[in-house]
DNA sequence: CTTGTATGTTTCCGATGGGTAACATATGTT
DNA sequence: AACATATGTTACCCATCGGAAACATACAAG
C-alpha cells in the first residue's frame, strides 16, 4: 500500500504539480504563475519543484512538452474539386479546437507578452506546419503563394484572436462572439469567402 | 521662477505622472505597472498618486483619458464605386495607425487578460463605430449584414492579432510581419479579397 | 499675523514574492 | 549493519509589494 498521501514517492509528486499548474494556467493563465502559489496549492514544498523542475517555467515547459499542441491536422489530401469543402471543413476544425482547449487559449496569450525558448520553440513548430499547408494549397490550386499565405494568416490570426477576446468580450463588431451561434455566423462567413475567393476565375494566376 | 523641481506645481507632478506611465505602458505593458514603480521612477512620492489619481489604474485611466483611441476615421460617405478603394485604403490605415501607435498595442493585449470599467467602456465606443461602419458599407453595397460584419471583423481582428504578435514573431506563415515588406504582402491580400467580394455579382443579396 | 488647506517628504507596516539552508527520514547498495 | 542518496519538511533570508501615518512647508484667505 503506497497510496499514502505524503509517501516518498518522486512520480506521484511531479503529477500533483503537473496537474496543479494545468488547473492554475486554465485559471489564471500562464502569465501570472509564482512559485509559492504553485507550492501551496498542490501541497507540495516549492524546493522539490526547484529539484524536480529547476524553476516554474521548468515545470510549464514540462507540462506542455505532455501535450503536443498542433499534431492534430489530418494528413489527407484532398482534390481540387474538394479543396473548398476541405478548407471550410479545416478552419471549422481550427475553431472548434481552439474554443474547446483552455490551455491552447493561454499559451497564444502568452505568446504575446513573452519570448520564452519554449515559445520560440512551439513557433516554429507552428510556422513550420503552417507553411507546408500553405504549399499544399497553393500547388493544388495554383494560386499565387503570397496570396494564399494572406488568406491563410488572415483566417487563422482572426481566430485566433476573438477566441482569445471571448473570454471578456462577448460582442465583436455586432457578433456574439461568445455564443455558438456567433460562432457559427463567423463559419458560414468563412464559408462564403473560401468560395468567393475560388470561384473567381481570376486572370492573374 | 517657478520652473524648480521640487516645487508645489500639482499641475507639473500630474503630467510627470502621465509622462512617466507612459513610458512604462509603451516599455512593459499595462498589466506588470506597480505603483512603487511609477513612483521611483517619476520622482514623485507615491502617495501624491494616491491623492491626485486614487490608484495606478486611476492613472492609467487618466492617461486613456487624454488619448481619444479610435477617434481617427474619416467621416467622408464613399460612393458605391468608390466602396472597395474607400474600404482598401481604411485598411491600410488601419494598419499604419496600430503599428505606429504602441500604447494601443499594449492597450489591445491588455484587453485580452483584463475586464477593468475602463476597458469595457473602450469596448462599448469601439463597438458603437464597428457597427456603424458596417451598417454603413452594408447599406452602399446591399450585402447582407452578417456577411459583412464577418468580413470586417476578420480583417480587423487579424490586423490587431498580427501586430501585437509582430513584437516577438517576426514570421507567420511566411509573411515577415515584423517588416514593412511582409504588411506590404498583407495589405495586397487583403485589396485582392476586396476586389473579389465585391466583383462576385453574388446570387443571394 | 494667524489659520486652514494643498502640496510634498520621510518613515514605517504587514503581506507576499523568489530563493535557499538545515534538518529529517525513507530507500537502496555494499 | 553501515553508508550514500533520494525524498520531503521546516524555518529562514532578503527584496519588493501595496498602503498609510506622521510630519514639514508653501500659499492663500481671513
Amino acid at each position: 500500500m503506497k497510496e499514502k498521501i505524503g509517501e516518498r514517492d518522486r512520480e506521484a509528486t511531479e503529477k500533483r504539480l503537473l496537474d496543479t499548474i494545468e488547473n492554475m494556467i486554465i485559471e489564471n493563465g500562464f502569465e501570472k504563475i509564482g512559485i509559492n502559489a504553485v507550492a501551496t496549492q498542490s501541497g507540495v514544498s516549492k524546493i522539490l519543484i526547484y529539484r524536480y523542475f529547476g524553476s516554474v517555467e521548468g515545470l510549464m515547459a514540462a507540462y506542455i512538452r505532455q501535450h503536443d499542441f498542433w499534431i492534430n491536422l489530418p494528413v489527407e489530401e484532398p482534390s481540387r474539386e474538394q479543396l473548398p469543402d476541405f478548407l471550410k471543413k479545416m478552419f471549422r476544425g481550427q475553431i472548434e479546437h481552439l474554443r474547446v482547449n483552455p490551455t491552447l487559449k493561454r499559451l497564444y496569450r502568452w505568446e504575446l507578452s513573452c519570448n520564452n525558448d519554449m515559445i520560440v520553440n512551439l513557433r516554429v513548430q507552428r510556422e513550420a506546419m503552417g507553411v507546408s499547408r500553405i504549399e499544399r494549397v497553393c500547388e493544388l490550386s495554383g494560386y499565387p503563394r503570397e496570396e494564399i499565405a494572406v488568406m491563410a494568416s488572415m483566417l487563422t490570426a482572426s481566430i485566433t484572436y476573438l477566441v482569445m477576446l471571448e473570454e471578456y468580450c462577448p460582442v465583436y463588431n455586432g457578433i456574439a462572439i461568445n455564443q455558438n451561434s456567433g460562432w457559427e455566423q463567423i463559419s458560414r462567413g468563412i464559408d462564403a469567402l473560401i468560395d468567393k475567393f475560388f470561384k473567381t476565375n481570376g486572370n492573374e494566376h
